[in-house]
This record gives C-alpha cells, structure tokens and sequence, in this order.
DNA sequence: TATTAACACGAAACCGATTTCGTGCTTTAT
DNA sequence: ATAAAGCACGAAATCGGTTTCGTGTTAATA
C-alpha cells in the first residue's frame, strides 16, 4: 500500500523545506529552475496530489455544495440534481446530497451537520413538513452566517434568498386554456392536499383560466389526494361526476394513475377524457397512451440554481447590500397522445 | 451577519486557553467544574458548533463517504443510493455523489477528485465505458491507498474489494422457469449488447433455463439493443417470429416498450404474450398492464453497501490480511398483470 | 515542617497545506 | 573595497481543532 505523500515527505526526501516545496509545485518565480524540476519530477513520480482538506481549511472554501431535497427517488428532483450536479463538477464542485424524506426534523439536522464547514452553499427544496410548519429558522440561520442559499420549486417568501421556479400558476392555466380550446367543457383537477405551496398555485392557475372562459370552478371536480397515494381516493370524483372530459393533474403519478382508473372504467384515453400532467418524467413518455405534460425542465433549473449559487459563493461582495433574484423558468406543454380535442 | 465562532474566540473572551476550551467543552475531568459550566454556557449561548474540517485534518477521517454511478435519472440506482444515504446518515456519515454518466474519463475524474482526502471510502457502480475498456487502474490505485470500496451491480472480478449484487443469472432463471411452468414456448429475450456484465448474467440465465426444459435457444429470439435504445430496433424480432408468447427484458424501459409494441400491434399482455422485467420500479407499478418484474431490492443493497463500507472504515484492523466479501442479494419475482398462465 | 500527590490549567506540537517576511549569499554598482 | 540589489530559500504564522506533557498551586501525608 502507497500511502499518501504529503509536502513534508517531499521535503525530507529532496533535503530542502516545506514552504520551498509548496512554492516550487506552484511553479513560483521565487524558485530556481533546477530546484523546481527537481520538486516537481519527484512529485510526478510519487503522484502528488494535495491534500484538499488542508487547503479546504486554509482557503476557507470546500469546493462541495450542500443538496437537500425531500426526495431522491423522484423524477423531478433527480433531474434538478443531475442540472447541478453537471454544473458543479464543470466548475470543480462536488454535491453532498441529503434527503429530508419530508421531514422537518431530517433537514435540520442535515443543514445543521453541513452548514459547520462542510459546504460553501446550499441549493434545497423544501420538505412537505417544513412548509406545512412554516417554520424556516433552520434556513435563516445559515444564511445569517453568511450562507449562500438557493432555493428551488419548494420555496417561501419568508427568507431571503436566490429561487428557482416556474410559474406553477401560468403552467396550469396553459393546460386548462388548451384543454378548453380542444373543446373540453368539464375539467377535474387532481391535486395534493395544498400545503405545497406548488399545487396551490397550480389550484389557482386551473381556476383562473375557468373562469376567463366562463367555465364555473365546481368544487366537486378538485379532487385533494394525500402526497403519498392512496387507491381508493382516485374513484370517488369520477364516479360522482362522469361527465368529466378533461383531467389536469399535479404530477404526473396522478395522472397516470388517472388514466388506468378511467380506461379500467371504459372511458377511453383521450376521446372521452383528456389528461394533462406536470412533471414531463419517463412515465408520460411511457405510458399508454403517452402522457400530454407540463414539462418543468428539471435539468435546466438544477442549472440555473447551480449558477446562481456558485456565482454567490465566488463572488467577494460582502453581504449587507445583496441583490437576491428569484428565476422563472418557462413550463412548456409537450403534447402527447392523452390530449386531443374533442 | 453573525460569523461563526471558534475556540479561539471563546478562550479570548473568557480569558482560558484553547486547550481548556476544548476541554470544556467535552467535559473532560481535567477542568473545573464551574470553569466548564462556564464555558459550556457560553458556547451554547453563541451557538458554537466545532468546524467540521478542522476536526477532518486532525482525525483524518472526513465522515464522508464517495458515491459513484453511472446515472441518477435511473430509479434503480436512485433507490440504492437511498438506501446507502439513510443508513450512512444514521451512523453520521454524509453522502457526495458524483455522475459518472457511463464515461470512464469522468469516473476516473471523479475519483482522482474525492480520493485526495475528501472520503472516507467509496461506493460505486461501474460505468458501461468502464467495463467496455475493462481498465481498472482507478480502482486499484484508490483501494492501495488503503482507502475502502465497495462495489455495487456493475462489478468485476478485476477488482479486490467487497461487492454487493444480486444473483443475474438465478433471477433470470428464476423468470423463465416462471414462464415455462406457465405454458409459454417461444420465450424472447431483450437484453443490451454485452459489454454489461449484468446483462450477459441474465442472458446466461434465460438460456440455462432454457435449455433444462428442453427449450432450444434460437438466437432469432434474442433481441439486442443499444443501451441508449431506439425505438425501430423493436420491430425486427417480433416481425420476424410471430409467434414468441412471452418476453424477458433486462430493464423496466424495454419491458415497457416491448408491451406498447405489443399492444400496437394487436397483441393482448398477458394473454398472448406473457412480459417480465427487471428493475421493479416505477414503471412497473404504473404501467398497463401493470408489470411483472424482478425486484433488485435497490434500497436494501445500498444498505449493504453503506453497512460494509462503514464497517471498514471504522475498523482498525491494517490491511495485509483482509477479508473481502461478496454479498449476495436475492432477487425476488414480482408477479404483476403482464404474466399469467396461457 | 518538608514532601508528595492531586488538581486545574496552559504551552506547544500536530494534521497538511499556503503565504508573509526574513536572511545569507552572490552579484553588481560606486 | 564597500554598499546596494537580487536571488534562492527557510522560519514561522495561520486555518480550527485535539491531545500530550508540563507546571504552578493547593491539599494531604509523613
């Protein structure tokens, strides 16, 4: 086993001093010729590589970026984390991952464990709990350290920080305004229980569009479904009210899940009942029929926030008079198979 | 901007040493008891938390540990890493994950970049570049550092280490007996070209099940696509054998795709043709019919891996005489809509 | 009263780098 | 011959902790 060689080896071995060593690998001006080739064939040789924590401690900088989404096994979220992961690694950054499941607790702890040193900045996503809580002391705490923080799709108003978004309002009302120009007339919603603050902005994008169209908002076409399905639920709507034509649904789960419950009820897909969803993931591109959805361009925000947040972490203006920007990435509607007019 | 505070400040404030800070603060008997009331209050009261990278350079260990895949859009990894990121986390140990995305130069990137002191040890799966080229000078410079891995699904005999997979052939063996016993004949199989050398397990499975029931294996039943896959290449084989009355796919995505083929073609799962998957994911559960697959149990083998790594990691026993093992997962048949007896 | 032990704390080395500030020696200018 | 410059390198501080070893003071023992 070749243990790792650090400065000091180097150092003894060629008989000269640590700092000349050190200098000599950077190639500074301050060493002679032959001393430099000497350090730095000796340092091929042995295959020195320095030691990045020394310098972590030294500059102050880790060079790693702190992830905490609720959920990794998640389209969406994976796809964000390939943008920053893609992003990070261009620039030199590695990504400590931490799944909060949900949980309040879970992300601040994982905050709490990362934010002593570990990592120059976060980019997060918040927990259902959090939000339901309403409690981001955990997320003021970093940044009053002097933190950056970027928050994306889950975000609050309450802190102050850089955000990625899409506008979850416009997107929905994008579907529904195409739902009705395809004709539609009776179109259900399938949404969470709306302390996401995503679905409640999706809920009032779906009602808004009715309504510019003089379509009444019927209470009994919005379906409010648990985040963690449940079977059963997804009957009770289309039974009261079969005459529905059309379905936009939160995630693309829901939609799925919709499209099995009305095929299995003999409505067919989409000449009877149309289907929209959001989160454009390898389930709308292979179901049957393909799925007609609300792409929100994971990869893309993952991007941008990565940006965002390097840029932050290398940029030297002292916190006080900071600028934060919120950025709005664009939802596209990929139409597929569910959608047709009527 | 409340900067974080270290000893140094709290012994300036106090008017101790560091060193009886340090002691304080672990309640070491050396100190005072109203000396450490004294500094534990202070600490807590400006929040004092010791700097993760200091306490990394003395002790050298980083509590961190290095995840490498090939791709993290893909549920089967994305549910392994799961289960390494919980149980890594409940022994205090956080995750970086770094995406190879099937290159080899990345994976060896990646590794050179984590190896220099940022983890504690490694877990990894191969990337499909890196078992084509069969180098494995990375992974054998990483573990003669001493520094621990383990290796997860995409494995090699090259490689001294501890490994985690499932039994491929078994599995696929198990599948096809599965099929037999149900009636069906002309059993196909879609697999990737096989530099995968989980894919050619399964192959070797599908013919030896096979071939013990007397079946003969016709090469014209063995569809081949490139990983990356194309949605024509499906045609040929079913085209070209009418006949086949059940399928093997080495993934959720091909099985998936094989039964829209299917459908598309006037062909009814599971009554004429019987489908079974591998990667019992999403898709599976989702799917319409709803899909038979061969669970991997992801979650439980990133538990497996993590436990081992860590186990290494906290051991002191020096290398030489060590024992590497080779866990075993079995593979379960999830028995779905997509088969049943002809 | 002299000696020793116990107690409470501080100095300093160390982990592995970077970087500032000196300093001895050679060379050039006066 | 002497002072000033320049070159090539080393000592030491620093980042923020941990830990070993000493040491001054007090209390217990002979």
């Amino acid at each position: 086993m070749k243990r790792k060689i650090t400065l000091k080896h180097i150092a003894r071995e060629l008989d000269v001093s640590i700092s000349t060593v050190s200098k000599a690998l950077k190639n500074s001006e301050e060493i002679s010729r032959e001393t430099k080739e000497k350090i730095q064939a000796f340092a091929k040789l042995y295959n020195y590589k320095p030691n990045n924590i020394a310098i972590s401690l030294k500059n102050k900088k880790t060079k790693n970026i702190g992830v905490i989404i609720p959920d990794i096994v998640h389209h969406f979220f994976t796809t964000v984390f390939r943008g920053i992961e893609k992003y990070a690694n261009d620039k030199g950054y590695n990504v400590i991952v931490c799944v909060s499941d949900e949980s309040f607790d879970k992300e601040v702890i994982n905050m709490e464990m990362l934010a002593n040193g570990s990592i120059d900045g976060f980019i997060m996503a918040l927990s259902a709990e959090t939000q339901l809580k309403n409690d981001f002391n955990h997320l003021k705490q970093v940044t009053d350290q002097g933190i950056p923080l970027v928050l994306f799709d889950r975000v609050t108003d309450e802190v102050n920080c850089d955000k990625v978004v899409i506008d979850d309002q416009a997107a929905a009302h994008m579907a529904v305004s195409k739902m009705i120009a395809d004709g539609r007339k009776r179109i259900a919603l399938v949404t969470t229980e709306n302390y996401l603050n995503v679905s409640s902005k999706r809920e009032d994008g779906y009602k808004q569009a009715l309504k510019e169209h003089n379509i009444p908002v019927r209470d009994e076409l919005i379906l409010r479904l648990p985040y963690q399905y449940e079977d059963e639920k997804l009957s009770e709507v289309f039974f009261a009210t079969q005459e529905v034509d059309a379905v936009l649904c939160v995630n693309e789960i829901f939609a799925i899940r919709t499209i099995r419950f009305l095929q299995d009820n003999q409505l067919q897909v989409p000449t009877d009942v149309s289907v929209i969803g959001f989160t454009d993931g390898i389930l709308s591109r292979l179901s049957n029929p393909t799925l007609s959805s609300v792409a929100q361009h994971g990869e893309e925000m993952g991007t941008i926030a990565a940006k965002m947040l390097i840029d932050k972490v290398e940029s030297d203006v002292e916190e006080g008079d900071e600028q934060y920007h919120t950025e709005v990435v664009e939802a596209t509607l990929i139409e597929r198979e569910s959608t047709r007019s009527s």
